[in-house]
DNA sequence: GTCTATAAAGCGATAGAC
DNA sequence: GTCTATCGCTTTATAGAC
C-alpha cells in the first residue's frame, strides 16, 4: 500500500471516529489528509469502497496493537501498551489469567487511539444492523476475536468442555461490546466499566473451573 | 396527540428500524405515513424534532408493552407478549425468577414490533457516541431499565448487598445489548442469543445467593 | 497521481394555494 | 391542516488539465 493511501485511510479512520460511520463526508476525510475529494475517489472508487478498506483498515491495526497472530485476531481490541494491570511496558505476560484479562481490558484506557480504534469499530457493529455488505468482515472479524478469548480461557481453565469455553467467550466480548458502547458515549466512567468486565471474568472463569 | 402525529411517529419507528436515525429521510417518513413532506414540517417543525419525538414515542410504546409504570420503565426493552418462557398469554408471572428472565428476554422475538424497537433503541444508543444531546435521554432511560432489572434481582436474592445486585443488573443490561446487536445485524441466532443470556442470569444469580 | 472546477443528485426546509 | 411546487444548500462523483 502506498503512503497516500495509507494517510486517507487513517484520515478515514479520524474522521470515522469523530462523526460517525453515517457522518463520514469525503470532503472532511480528504482535508483530514490533506488532499483532494478527486483523489480519494481516484483510490478507493466510491463511498462504499472507501468504508471497506477504513474498516480493513482499523481491523488491521488493531490486530498489531493486541498482537495477534497467533491464536487469533482480536479485531474488536483496542490499541496502546499500558493496560493499567501492572505489567507495564511488558507486551505479554506469561500467567494466562493475566493474559486474558490483559486482552479484554486493553478496549478500556482514555488513550486516543484507542478510543479512534473503539470508536470505529463499534460504528462498524452499529451500521451493519443496516448495512448487509459490511456482515462478511464483521463476521470474520467477531469470530476470530471470539476464538482469541476462547483459547485464552482454554489455558486459564484446561478441563471445561470447548463449548463452555466458547459460550464463555461469547458472552465476555458480548459483555464488553454493551460497556464499551455505554463508556464511549459518557454513561459509564471508565474504571467502573473495567470493573464490571473484571468481575465477569472472574465469575466465568471461576464458573468454568480454574 | 391527534391522529395524524401518530401515523407520522409510527412512520418514522418504522423507517428508523429499517435504516437507522441516521438513514432516516424527512421524504421516507412521509411516504410511510401517507403524507406529505410539509406536513411533516408542519407537525415537528424540523428533522431533529422529528427525531426526538419519535424517540420518545419508541420509548413510550416500549414502557407499555414490557408493562412498566410499577417499579421502573424498561426502556431498553422488547414489545410483544410471548416471550417464549412457556407462561403464554399471562403478562406476568408471579415467580420473581421468571419475571426477571421474562423481562430480559423479552428483547429476544422475531416479532416486527420488538425488531422495529429494538433496532430503533439500539440506533439511540450508538448515536449518542457522536451526538450528546441524545445522552440525557439515554441516561434516564438507561438508569431506570437497570433498576428494573436490579429490582428483580433483588427479589429473587434477597439477601444480596444493594452493590453487588446494582453490578449484576448493569452487567445482564449491557450484556443484552452486546447481543441485541449481534442479533440484529445477523450475526448470532437468536435462539443462541436467548441461551447465552439465560446463562448468564444463572450465572449472576448463582453469584448473588439464592 | 494529483489537482481545479463543475456536473448531478440528494435532501432539508419553506411559500403559498386550498 | 394539508397539499404541490420549489428553493437552496450539501454531498457524491466525474471531466479534463497538468
Amino acid at each position: 500500500m502506498t503512503d497516500r493511501r495509507r494517510a486517507i485511510l487513517t484520515g478515514a479512520a479520524r474522521v470515522i471516529a469523530r462523526r460517525g460511520v453515517r457522518g463520514l463526508r469525503v470532503a472532511d476525510l480528504a482535508a483530514e489528509a490533506g488532499v483532494s475529494t478527486a483523489l480519494v475517489y481516484y483510490h478507493f472508487k466510491d463511498r462504499p469502497g472507501i468504508l471497506r478498506h477504513a474498516l480493513a483498515f482499523i481491523g488491521d491495526r488493531a490486530d498489531r496493537y493486541t498482537g495477534a497472530g497467533e491464536d487469533g485476531h482480536g479485531t474488536g481490541g483496542g490499541t496502546g501498551e499500558r493496560d493499567g494491570t501492572g505489567d507495564g511496558e511488558a507486551p505479554r505476560p506469561s500467567d494466562p489469567r493475566r493474559l486474558l484479562e490483559r486482552t479484554l481490558l486493553l478496549e478500556f484506557q482514555d488513550l486516543p487511539e484507542v478510543r479512534e480504534n473503539s470508536t470505529a469499530w463499534g460504528e462498524l457493529r452499529a451500521h451493519s444492523v443496516f448495512d448487509p455488505e459490511l456482515r462478511d468482515e464483521l463476521a470474520s472479524a467477531g469470530a476470530a476475536w471470539v476464538a482469541e478469548v476462547a483459547g485464552h480461557l482454554a489455558e486459564v481453565c484446561p478441563a471445561a468442555p470447548d463449548g463452555a469455553v466458547t459460550a464463555a467467550a461469547e458472552r465476555l466480548t458480548a459483555l464488553l461490546e454493551g460497556l464499551s458502547v455505554r463508556w464511549l458515549s459518557g454513561l459509564l466512567p471508565l474504571e467502573h466499566a473495567r470493573g464490571l468486565l473484571r468481575e465477569s471474568i472472574a465469575v466465568e472463569v471461576g464458573r468454568l473451573g480454574l
